[in-house]
DNA sequence: GAGTTATTGTTGATAACTCAAGTATTAGTC
DNA sequence: GACTAATACTTGAGTTATCAACAATAACTC
């Protein structure tokens, strides 16, 4: 029993020091963490297709961060931009092949780094964890 | 039943949503979670003193980002530098009293923060979730 | 005790974000 | 259908962190 506000800074230290292990990882297949969340969402997304603002949403980043983060990710042909005939306002964000394959790459890094994180744990600790991250999302 | 790497995901989700609503908070006394979080720790240390090392470690930044992060909080005097006789290398940071005033203060915001966070729960699931993010840290 | 190695901390350059303001376009109202 | 409001996105300026390189000091080794 102890004060929630204690669990919340164990909780921010956690998150900083996992994201350190997984950013390493990732950084070995040339990508970002967010680089990495961008490609991961867009790859689950239908035609791998999603506005800017949804990716925004769906990886916790302001309009701005994701215009920033996409821009060098569309040079070097990660992403590609598309225009959505219905609304001129919006630009679209495509997956390419090469973002794909990439993303597959990085993800069996991925995989493998959660896993090591989750070591400590069994499948029943592993599953509560997991729902009680959910429950406050 | 999931993948381990949907866990970390959500988590990474999780956390920067949090530290928003938080830092939110926090703003309203004036400072960042950062600056929250080292006056925090040095509250707990003995003499309210702690080297800078061991606050990087504490909260999970770099030597140098804890450097800026304390050059403002130096001149605006909620903290002060103090030196340790036995050893010329270390430089060593200590709460003052109008730090303290403002930790206790912000700490209330920051309470308050993290009941709301965490009331979806019952007390039960808030000591499981507090087990299992020791039990990685 | 001289020479090497490790530790502590700062600085310059850079990266990755934020917010506020601006542009373009669409939707809603009368 | 003209006016207003809302939405999607970009840009400029500022913030907060990082890493690599450095300086100062201490600790280790012979």
């Amino acid at each position: 029993m102890q004060k929630n506000s204690e669990l919340i800074i164990s909780l921010a230290l956690l998150q900083t020091q996992l994201l350190k292990r997984v950013d390493n990882q990732l950084n070995m297949h040339g990508i970002s963490f967010s680089e990495f969340m961008v490609m991961y969402h867009l790859n689950r997304a239908p035609e791998k297709t999603m506005r800017r603002i949804d990716l925004a949403e769906s990886i916790g980043l302001s309009a701005s961060g994701v215009t920033r983060l996409l821009n060098p990710m569309e040079k070097i042909k990660l992403v590609q931009k598309e225009l959505n005939p219905r609304d001129a306002r919006v630009s679209l964000v495509k997956l390419s092949g090469a973002g794909e394959q990439i993303l597959n790459d990085a993800m069996i890094s991925f995989d493998q780094s959660a896993d090591l994180i989750l070591k400590p744990f069994n499948p029943k600790q592993t599953d509560k964890l997991s729902e009680l991250i959910k429950a406050l999302l």
